[in-house]
DNA sequence: AGTGTATCCTGCAGGC
DNA sequence: TGCCTGCAGGATACAC
């Protein structure tokens, strides 16, 4: 469920929230959400100290100190997980997956509805190597026009797919795939080879853009997404495409197509978005 | 190696 | 009301 804008909007709330709290105990609920055994996930997390919380790709990174045998913890929402601050008094959301109790008595709840997501403690090492297997962060300034051209020549997957695959770029997944081929004027079902020089430079715009757009506004809620205080996004009534199968295109009016493409829905204007 | 498909799971909307 | 189908922000394990 949440792309890049929104597990950065969640980040930022975490470090704001529990960065520096010790966390004072670990309850797991549903084990299957633990990669590795939830008991020992227990124990190597209770008594750390949370340090920094960042973002990689659509994982929150939280850095552990102080008592941690593994000094990552990594958290992967799946589709709909959530990672809440809640005060004390606070009643206990269903489909709770793991409470942290924090020093100063708020905790932390990791919860997740369809339990796709995971949660994970690694030595720095180990998530450093995990992570050089992602591709580039599109916010970050080695990602140029330049990169993903060439790196899309050498794909004959459709441009929709090639964008969600996290070995190329990562963060972009259902819902901004959408958005950024729509931005950029590119029909979805373009292999990625055969972009243009011009079509990469419209698209490495689009997705940039879009992105950072979609931060300011904290995030697109469809049905699921909050943040870690529990609110939604409202980059939902700036789509231009997604969801909006047969209403008018904002450009040109035409109707909204959806197609399907390797399982997922896809959305966007034939008249627009025409280069194939 | 690259590519397409199935699968994990629950909830909700819409059709009959 | 109930039952069925299809769909939902992701990632991976397989087959070819």
């Amino acid at each position: 469920m949440p792309e890049l804008p929104e597990v950065e909007t969640i980040v930022r709330g975490l470090a704001r929230d529990v960065r520096g709290l010790r966390i004072e105990a670990v309850t797991v609920l549903r084990p299957d959400l633990i990669e590795g055994e939830a008991g020992e996930f227990e124990r190597g997390a209770a008594r750390a100290r949370i340090g920094t919380v960042e973002r990689r790709a659509k994982n929150i990174v939280f850095h552990l100190e102080e008592n941690a045998p593994d000094d990552r913890l990594i958290v992967n929402l799946g589709m709909t997980g959530r990672l809440l601050v809640m005060d004390p008094a606070s009643e206990e959301p269903a489909h709770l997956g793991v409470r942290f109790q924090l020093e100063g008595g708020r905790v932390l709840l990791y919860q997740d509805v369809r339990r796709f997501g995971r949660l994970q403690l690694l030595s720095s090492e180990a998530w450093e190597a995990r992570s050089s297997a992602l591709g580039y962060e599109p916010l970050d300034a080695a990602f140029t026009p330049t990169a993903l051209y060439e790196l899309a020549r050498s794909s004959r997957v459709a441009i929709k797919s090639w964008l969600m695959d996290q070995r190329r770029v990562v963060g972009v997944g259902n819902i901004y795939a959408s958005e950024a081929l729509f931005r950029a004027r590119i029909s979805p079902r373009k292999a990625a080879r055969r972009l243009t020089r011009a079509e990469a430079t419209r698209l490495h715009q689009a997705i940039v853009e879009v992105l950072t757009e979609a931060i300011e506004f904290r995030g697109t809620t469809l049905l699921d997404y909050r943040d870690s205080a529990g609110e939604k996004g409202d980059f939902s009534r700036r789509l231009r495409v997604y969801g909006r199968e047969g209403e008018p295109c904002v450009v040109c009016g035409s109707p909204i197509v959806r197609i399907v493409q390797g399982g997922r829905s896809t959305f966007y204007c034939r008249v627009c978005q025409r280069s194939r």
